[in-house]
DNA sequence: GAGCGACCTTTTGTATACATATTATTCTGG
DNA sequence: CCAGAATAATATGTATACAAAAGGTCGCTC
């Protein structure tokens, strides 16, 4: 196969690769030779190898000078500690959004958030759509706390933080046996975004960061309640 | 040239071209590109490939699809945000050590490094020699505390953090023209680092996460108090 | 039959060729 | 003389060829 269509093959293994991983399509320490995975996808080794390197950086895979990659423990049982990272991160964010005052543009993203929030759950319904347009919601809130915190460190390491297998925002379950409960989390989500929101404009760095790690707890307590784990 | 000598290429390659940024033989948003590095490494274009990809990985430098390799600014100006997650992450880890208990060894080795770290003050001297071994103590500390906090996902971020330029614990710096003030700050830091073993002891986890932020608060106070950027 | 070593296979590392996108330059029109 | 488009030059992304090393297999020796 000569230069297929577009110029994203490396995109596209990364994409590719990491599902299978995620999947449990490799056991834990096995070896991802590259070139079988190649030819899986129909391109070169040499996107593959690209693709490897990056996965490795992540975390995902590990590699040793002459003996190509292996899959590291997906530390399922670590997506409590990737969940806790988090959340003192982004309470870092806040902190520094409420010390030093969060730019227009910045604060617009958030409260927008919020308010779109409110508004998908304010008929007291629930249904995929919702859950889905809720995750995106969310994931906007958090980005912009981030980046509105104009420290470079930590958006590098924030997105070295989310690529942890599950440790995304928008890795947030449903448990679609008990949807008034599901309803209740995430009103409450939506009431700690806006508590957040508050003490950033009013300057309340400590107040602002400690809501922001408590935020992320309920994460972590949804787990503990026996959730849907691969939701 | 044809297949070198050994086959440690994109070794040589990283080692060579991380001096050259940090000694600053490229400007801030300079591009890096493949052919001319690689002519003047001695190699072909794929092994410096590999080297520029790994230090994007590291964060020296950025790199956009089809835009090549660019330097990253070295954050001099966010050295700051480098410390204060390392802050929020070491505190994280003291809860965490604090909640769920800290194992005889973690707790031996933190011990051993306040003990040591005390001796080499109790004469009130203070000379080059004693500052490296301080220093020495100083990272033991620190990375006992993250290991024994026992999360993968925790020792892998913090790892990333640590490579930002400057972000290391053992980067702190000491101005030989002031070192009665020197002096009081390492005491300082000692008593810290004494009063954090205390509360993971007492599984005082809140307490130990507040000492440990405040802990990396002194680091803070003490560049902007105009010490030296590099010692 | 078991231990050790040579050989063969598989796989990674590097070099190079080529295609395509980006960037710089030049030419044309206003 | 400047702006914008077409074109040339440069650089990156991908494919492929080749070399060397790791891992496995087979055979030899004791």
């Amino acid at each position: 196969m000569n230069t297929k269509s577009s110029e994203r093959a490396v995109e596209s293994a990364v994409l590719q690769i990491r599902q299978w991983i995620l999947d449990g399509q490799f056991a834990i320490g096995e070896k991802i030779p590259e070139v079988p995975t190649a030819e899986r996808l129909g391109m070169s080794r040499t996107p593959v190898r690209t693709a490897l390197q990056h996965l490795a950086s992540e975390g995902l895979l590990e590699t040793s000078p002459r003996r190509g990659f292996r899959v590291t423990s997906p530390a399922l049982t670590d997506l409590e500690g990737a969940i806790e990272i988090r959340g003192v991160l982004e309470g870092l964010a806040a902190r520094k959004l409420a010390e030093q005052g969060a730019s227009d543009t910045t604060l617009k993203r958030m409260i927008d958030a919020v308010e779109e929030g409110f508004r998908l759950f304010q008929d007291g319904q629930i249904d995929q759509e919702r859950i889905l347009k809720f995750k995106s919601l969310n994931q906007s809130f958090h980005l912009a706390l981030i980046e509105g915190a104009n420290s470079p460190a930590l958006r590098q390491v924030y997105q070295q933080a989310t690529q942890l297998p599950m440790g995304s925002p928008s890795a947030v379950g449903f448990d679609s046996e008990h949807p008034e409960r599901e309803f209740r989390r995430f009103l409450r989500a939506q009431e700690h975004h806006q508590a957040i929101v508050e003490a950033i404009q009013r300057r309340q760095g400590a107040r602002a960061q400690a809501l922001m790690i408590e935020h992320a707890q309920i994460s972590l307590a949804y787990l503990s309640e026996g959730a849907p784990n691969k939701a």
